[in-house]
This record gives C-alpha cells, sequence and structure tokens, in this order.
DNA sequence: AAAATTTAGTTAAACGTTTAACTCAATATA
DNA sequence: TATATTGAGTTAAACGTTTAACTAAATTTT
C-alpha cells in the first residue's frame, strides 16, 4: 500500500507538501494541493494510524468501560448505549475501544491497557463502577465522561437519564388512574439512578397530597434482577395489603413483581396495575405487556459520544451535564383503578 | 509518562536492552533483565501502541464487520457474538474494532476506515454482507474469518452453528411427539443457514418416513421477521389445515406465528406445536414460552476469536471450518400430539 | 598461545507521519 | 534602489519503538 513517501515522489513535492495538503494548509497553493490531491486518489493512499498517532499522540480512538457483570447482563441495556456511542463514532472518526473491568476493581488492579499503551484520547465510563477505578483512570488526565452514572466526586461530565422526572412522570401517571395507595420496590438503592427513581416517586406523591407510609415501600433488596421484584412483591404485600399499583425501579423487577403476584392469584392489572422503569426489549414479549418509563439508551450513546467530542475539542473545561428525557409508555399492565375496590 | 529512554536511562542499559527484556530475548542476561523489569515496574512503563505499530506493522486490532440492520436490530444476535469476540479478544491482547456496512454496499463504496488506515490486523465478518464488501476486503490481503456466514467464494475459515443438525433435531424432536404433518416456515431461503434449516427439516422427515408435501412448507417470505412468521402461518394453514406441528426457521417467525394462531383460536400447544430457531431473549417472556434450538452466540464470538488468532499466528495457510454444536430446548410451546385429532 | 566461537550487550537505521524552522523568489514598502 | 514582507514550498527533527548488524569481552577449540 502506497505511504506519503510515494504520493510526494509522483506529484513531485516533499512529504511535508503531501502532509499540509492532506490537512488544508493555506500554505500551499492550488494547484499544488489538487495536483498532489489526485495523485493521493489515484494511489488510494491513507494516512496510516499508527504513524499519525505516534507523532501527534492523538490515537482516533475512545476508550469504554464497562463492569464485567453489566456488561454478561442478558438485558441488552449498556450494550445499546455502547453501540449508540460507536454508531456516532463514526461521524467523528473514532473507533471505540470497549473493555470491562471486574466487579471488584480495587486500586491494586492495573488499569485497561488501552491507557496504559496510550491507545486512546478520551475515556467513557458506563454505569456504575468501583471508585477505584474512577481514581485510576483520572491520573492519566484523559478526558474522561461518565454516562448512566453519576460518580460520588461530582465534578464530571456525564450524561443521565432524567431519574426524578421519571419517578415522577410514572407515579403521576398510576396517581392519574385513580390509585392512592401505591407501592414503590427497588433493589440497590444506594445507586443514585435508583435512589433519584424513589425520589420521583416520592414528590408525585407529595405533590399529589398523598400520604407516604413506610410501608409503601421495599427498598432493601440488593439487587435489581427478576426475584428481587419478585420477593419485594411479597414482602410489600405482607406489609400492606391495601396497595393497588406498583411502581417498581426497574423493568426486571416489575416483571419478577408480576410472576408474583400471577402465582398469587393476583390479576394484572384488574386487582394491581405494575409500571416498570427502563423498557427493555422482554417488556412486549410480556404477558401482560409491560407499562414502563422509556430509557432511550441508544440515544445516550449519541449524547455521550458528542460530549466526548467535545471536550476533547474544547479542552477539559467544559464540565457539562446532559439530562436525557424520557417517556411514559403505556401497556397493558396498568389500569385504572376499579371503584368497587 | 515514562518512555522505553527513560527506562534504559534509569536501568543504565541501552534502549534496545530495554526492548529485549520485554520481548524475553535469550541474549540478555538474568541479572540484567532483572534489573530492567525492576525499572520498568518502578517506572510504570508500558511501550506505546503506536511506536509498536509502526515499526512492526502489527496493531494489535482486529476489525469486525456487521452489515447496518444487522448491527440495528432490536434481537441481540450479532450483539452477542461481537461480546463474546470482544472478551475473548483480551485474552490475546487484541482490541475489536466494530464497524458497520451499509446493506447495499457497492463496490464504489470505500472500505472501512481501519483497512485504509492500516489499523487492524485480521478482519472478522459476522452474518450475511454484500459480495462487494468481500471482494474489497480481500484485495488488502489479510487475514479473514467469517462468523455465521458462509461467503459464495468457498475458501475462507468460517465459524457456523450446524444448521443442517439443528434442522434435523428440531424436526425430529416434533416427530418424537408424535406429529407426522409437520409444517416448515421460512424467509429469505437464499440465505445459506436458513437454507441448511430446511435441508435439515427435509433429512428428518425422510428418515422418519414422513412424506414432505409441497404444500408443507412456506419459504417465500423475504425476510425473517415477525409479520413474515405471522403471514407464513396465514398461508401454510391455507394450504393445509391438518398442520398439527410448525418448525420456523428461527425465533421472530415462531413468535409471530404464534400470534396468528393465537388470533384465530389455535392453541398452542395444544392444537398445533411451534418449534423456533436461535433462542432469543424473548422466548422465555413470551406466552407461551418458546421451544427452540439454541444457537451458542456468545461461543461463536469466541471461536471466531481463536480462529482469527490462529490465522495470524500460523500464516493464512489454516483455513478451518469450525461448526458449532447446538442444543434443544424444550418448553410450552410443543407438545406430544393429541390422538384425537 | 593463537584462532574461533559464544555471550551479552550496543549502535543505528527504519517504520510513516507532523510541524517548527528555514529558504528562496516574488512582491510591497520606504 | 535597497529593504522588508509575503507566498509557497522544503528540510530536518521528532514521535517511541523494533531489530539487523556490529562489537568487545569471555570462553572454547585447535
Amino acid at each position: 500500500m502506497a505511504t506519503i513517501k510515494d504520493v510526494a515522489k509522483e506529484a513531485n513535492v516533499s512529504i511535508a507538501t503531501v502532509s499540509l495538503v492532506i490537512h488544508k494548509h493555506k500554505r500551499i497553493s492550488l494547484p499544488t494541493s489538487q495536483r498532489v490531491n489526485k495523485v493521493i486518489k489515484k494511489l488510494n493512499y491513507h494516512p496510516s494510524r499508527s504513524a499519525r498517532g505516534l507523532v501527534s499522540q492523538k490515537t482516533g480512538n475512545i476508550g469504554f468501560i464497562l463492569r464485567e457483570d453489566h456488561f454478561l447482563r442478558s438485558e441488552a441495556f449498556y450494550t445499546r448505549i455502547f453501540l449508540g456511542t460507536e454508531f456516532e463514532a463514526r461521524d467523528y472518526e473514532y473507533y471505540v475501544l470497549l473493555t470491562t473491568i471486574p466487579s471488584g476493581y480495587s486500586d491494586k488492579d492495573r488499569p485497561p491497557r488501552f491507557i496504559l499503551e496510550k491507545n486512546v484520547d478520551g475515556i467513557i465510563i458506563a454505569g456504575k463502577v468501583p471508585d477505584s477505578i474512577i481514581r485510576q483512570v483520572e491520573r492519566y488526565n484523559l478526558p474522561l465522561v461518565f454516562v448512566d452514572y453519576y460518580p460520588p466526586s461530582n465534578d464530571h461530565s456525564v450524561v443521565l437519564i432524567d431519574n426524578i422526572s421519571g419517578g415522577m412522570v410514572a407515579t403521576r401517571f398510576l396517581i392519574k388512574l385513580k390509585h392512592k395507595n401505591i407501592g414503590f420496590i427497588a433493589g440497590d438503592i444506594s445507586h443514585p439512578s435508583i435512589n433519584d427513581r424513589f425520589r420521583g416517586y416520592r414528590m408525585a406523591m407529595e405533590n399529589a397530597g398523598l400520604e407516604i407510609f413506610k410501608k409503601s415501600y421495599i427498598i432493601d433488596e440488593n439487587d435489581t434482577a427478576r426475584e428481587n421484584g419478585y420477593n419485594a412483591a411479597r414482602k410489600l404485600l405482607k406489609q400492606r395489603n391495601d396497595i393497588t399499583a406498583v411502581f417498581a425501579c426497574n423493568d426486571a423487577m416489575a416483571i419478577g413483581a408480576i410472576q408474583y403476584f400471577k402465582e398469587n392469584s393476583i390479576s394484572i392489572p384488574d386487582n394491581v396495575s405494575v409500571i416498570g422503569f427502563d423498557d427493555v426489549e422482554a417488556d412486549i414479549s410480556f404477558d401482560p405487556t409491560l407499562s414502563t418509563v422509556r430509557v432511550p439508551k441508544y440515544e445516550m450513546g449519541i449524547e455521550v459520544m458528542k460530549l466526548m467530542s467535545d471536550m476533547i475539542k474544547n479542552g477539559k473545561g467544559t464540565k457539562k451535564k446532559v439530562l436525557i428525557p424520557i417517556d411514559l409508555i403505556e401497556r397493558n399492565s396498568t389500569a385504572e383503578l376499579k371503584i368497587y375496590k
């Protein structure tokens, strides 16, 4: 394959001129520029990434860090964020290098290889990760953006779902359906996103003048999988058997809860309305199809790449927070409260 | 960050020695090697990808090419293959650069950027792609492996599902359930994988001494989405209303078919058994849960990366074909034929 | 004891770019 | 007319490695 030297020779100029033409430097006259460009096309020349990277200290790559269990889990949540990033990256002429870190990442673990090898121009961290990896990454002083996680040290660029609004929208929707005894179930409550959804729930309830009994919510599950939803539903119903609607902090738990209700002959949505959060693939195959709050995952990926490109171009000073709006998706797991209840 | 020069100075050797130590060259004595390694650790030195890539003409990257509509579709089929590849790549110290190409890729389109920029050591092509991209890629003479697609020019390394076996296993399973009038529905029949599943169906039927009427199958749908399954089921039933079992070429079509059956008060599996192929996420949320042939997507990704590493190490001579075995997954959409029917 | 071989390194070129500093001719300014 | 400025390129250094070719000392062979 052709190198810059071949082009220079063929066009009868120095390699510097070729390089300047490529970068559209104004020092080069139009005729020369045109002549060189013609040769470039003729020889199908493209600058080598490695050579370019070596001298310019830009790799054209963005690192994408994801916790291993997030990466492996069957729901396509972070996968879709990644795909959005990947897709948007093409417009900025970047490639995205994906890597996973163990959930138990500690300060002694070595940072992702792409950082050590100076093979990325910036880093995206998706989802909740251990503090230690953040500290590690910060050391290398690369542009850093978070998506779907709000790190404890609050001074970074982030792309987040508007979880508080989402929590409010879901709860308000149930209220509009005349429900008053609305329960909330969650796991991993220390996660900022989950916490915000809970906050949204409480705010909506208060705004509507509905009291929140301590018995109205179960937030002590330590994970947000289906079985946690199942268990939480059981506990919730034991505490308060007059619940007519449940807002689950995510779809997996909502589906788990519905499974519990079904097994106990509680019909959805006739006896109890259930709404989830996320809008994962399974929702529409599930019976009943799940009402939920849609999280635009792909779009989040796009946004985070945009933000990254911005930081690289305009320096790390631009610390932005982007809140992605959510939509309510009404399906068959929610219904208006029956009067006779 | 430290460079090789810093290490050399600190260890009082030449940079060549440092390099040789890193590559465990036997020309270096043990004491020197140890001393240098200690300095490497102390300075947290790691060779730069770009510099290394420039001189060694190895980038440490593998290109992964996927058709755009495969990339964007909601089923996580190719995504999971990609994740498998990505995960396995870490063991070989590779990164995977993902790129998509338009479905209508033509000879005039420019090849993926990572090829032009000499930024990959090998190429994986996943799923069916236009011939033109294959021709394009072949030109650059890089190690090339296919996964889940068998290119027309049959002289490449490939990782495939054992589709014929899969088709036979599914059909034989229905036969074991006493079904005789077994229908087959498919779309995109020119796709080698689909075609093989059809072949498996026919072989199993013949082996069991069951005749295949032309009316037993619908293979003229041009895609394999849910609505194609829906339509195919309608057409199939119009041709032969004595069908008691249907083997769909993939889960999406199976689900579409079941939807049609449900809407027409044909109960699954009491009136008709349905089995799919792929084992996608939705299957277990669907009602009834779908019996299917499991395709180990993640494992395919792993296999293709292994094959790639092999080709890079041992030269392009090693043209292998790897057939990934499948499993039958029995769920609730299939049942033994009721006698009274 | 001289010659040949082995050991353990070093030197220097090369990989393919980018870019600051330089040159030389043409044009503008005093 | 001599001098300064501008225009359009060229030269050469630098980026951080790898590795073939070389060297000098130590060891082995004759």
